[in-house]
RNA sequence: GGUGGGUUGGCCGAGAGGCGAGGCAACGGACUGCAAAUCCGUGUACACGGGUUCAAAUCCCGUACCCACCUCCA
């Protein structure tokens, strides 16, 4: 394999080994499991499940680890909003993720740690830093212990950002700080928040700090040093700075490559700030599929900034419609990895997963499919369908996977069979007004079965009915 | 102030020194009773100003505008 990716802390593309031959270990940061999902949100999954297919695909074992953080400030306040219990919010916004990825094909992780889950393994390697002399509980009493940055020389090194460039928070509240760029690996229990929300630690009754987190689960689930760390651009700084920061402080090797998905917008503004509820999954998946909605995200390059909006997103499934037509004008051209992927659509992965020239390979397939078809050429049709389904299903995009298919797909099947025989007393009729020239009669018939919600087209083969 | 990124045809969106990625839309043609789909064809696109080069969307310098992050807000 000659996969090349672009690591954010050198810079450049550069190849791809992993640590330990024959297994990939990537981690990547899940989400604070607060609201609803976003379109936003989802990016970031899609993105690096793209990588991790595209690993798999290459021969190689990958341990892919997602978190999710259950515990943090925002999800106290907005369960306090709502009324209900802090784990009770986070529980309920974590299966609405859940369904969100299921609905876009995302693979499930080989595992999905919590945050709640994982505080022995954090006091752990607090104690460690402060052990090492790179933290130390606040002399304030809070009950906060802290990261002291200046006791590490590399720190700012993934951002390229020097200390003293670093411009403080002005309204952050300096609290046990030694230095106001020191962050929190502990925070101490304060009296307004819930009991249950507070672990004991040797420090007294506290939570995790948001950044620990992930330093502790990817070290106990990946080792030491891992291949892969990934999550959307805005966590460079702070949240993988200081990850990187504790653990390697810690005496970690940490990530060998860092992955940063861009961001995608509204209007010019970042989802989070975004009015009203519009954009999220299950208000898009209300207008368009799954398999559409993945069609557009990996239609971009994961390191391009993406402009949302529903026209494109229209756009985007009439492009994934000519895919699909072609696919069902060939029925029953199965996947085959044995024959050999396209040249290009492989170069084009290699090549820092650009899906965008990845997809213009499929499209190229499927427009030489449609002259087979036209040729009646069946062998090269069918050749070209098992390519497209095969390069299709390396994106997690094949519309034949089972996984789009949900529970209802046996019934699906049933219905279609009736439908078809319905049909096909209808359409005979129709086909005999043609061959009569009563073409006001047979486009009678026609309009008849659109007004149903069903589309006829004749084709070389005969009338063919799709669900319009 | 610091750090990183962006500006490409009607639209989306790749590319990163030389042959016009791909898609959507549009127009012309073929096919069709008509459609639909499909195929073939049609576009002198790279924010602006300089420069380097035989050759620049791509490299260099400058300018403008935009975006992200800068320590518990993705």
């Amino acid at each position: 394999m000659t996969l090349r990716l672009y690591d954010t802390a050198t810079r450049e593309v550069r190849p791809f080994e992993p640590v330990r031959p024959g297994r990939a270990s990537v981690y990547v940061c899940g989400l604070t499991v607060q609201s609803e999902p976003h379109v936003g949100h989802v990016r970031s999954a899609v993105s690096f499940d793209v990588l991790r297919r595209w690993l798999q695909h290459g021969g190689l074992e990958v341990d892919f680890i997602r978190n999710v953080t259950d515990i943090d400030d925002k999800i106290l306040a907005k369960a306090a909003d709502a009324g209900r219990h802090w784990y009770e919010h986070a529980a309920l916004m974590h299966r609405e993720l859940t369904a969100a990825y299921a609905a876009l094909n995302v693979l499930p992780p080989t595992y999905e740690p919590l945050a709640t889950g994982h505080v022995p393994e954090m006091l752990a390697l607090i104690e460690r830093l402060i052990e090492r002399g790179h933290a130390y509980p606040a002399a304030d009493g809070s009950g906060d212990v802290y990261f002291d940055v200046r006791s590490w020389p590399a720190y700012g090194e993934l951002t390229r950002q020097r200390v003293d460039d670093m411009e403080a928070a002005e309204d952050a509240d300096p609290r046990g700080k030694r230095d106001p760029r020191d962050f929190a690996l502990w925070k101490g229990r304060k009296p307004t928040e819930p009991e249950t929300a507070s672990w004991p630690s040797p420090w007294g009754p506290g939570r995790p700090g948001w950044h620990i987190e992930c330093s502790a689960m990817a070290g106990k689930y990946l080792g030491e040093t891992f291949d892969v760390h990934g999550g959307g651009v805005d966590l460079r700084f702070p949240h993988h700075e200081n990850e990187q920061a504790q653990s390697r402080a810690a005496g970690h090797g940490f990530a060998r490559f860092w992955l940063h998905n861009a961001w995608i917008t509204t209007a010019g503004e970042k989802m989070s700030k975004s009015l009203g509820n519009s954009l999220t999954i299950p208000a898009v998946l209300e207008r368009f599929r799954g398999i559409e909605l993945r069609y557009y995200v990996v239609a971009a390059h994961y390191r391009s900034h993406v402009e949302f909006s529903f026209e494109s997103l229209e756009e985007a499934a009439s492009a994934f419609a000519r895919i699909e037509w072609f696919l069902e004008q060939v029925q029953g051209a199965e996947p085959d990895y044995a024959d050999d992927l396209p040249d290009a659509f492989v170069a084009a992965l290699d090549n820092d997963l650009a899906t965008p020239a990845a997809m213009a390979v499929i499209h190229e397939h499927v427009r030489q499919g449609n002259v087979a078809v036209s040729a009646r050429d069946g062998e090269a049709a069918s050749r070209a369908a098992c390519q497209v389904r095969t390069m299709l299903d390396v994106l997690g995009l094949d519309p034949a996977d089972p996984a789009w298919g949900g529970a209802s797909g046996a019934d699906d099947e049933r219905l279609r069979a009736a439908v078809d025989v319905l049909l096909a007393g209808l359409l005979e009729q129709r086909a005999a007004a043609r061959a009569a020239k009563d073409f006001a009669a047979a486009d009678a018939i026609r309009d008849r079965i659109t007004a149903a919600g069903i589309e006829v087209t004749d084709t070389p083969d005969g009338p063919k009915w799709s669900i319009a």
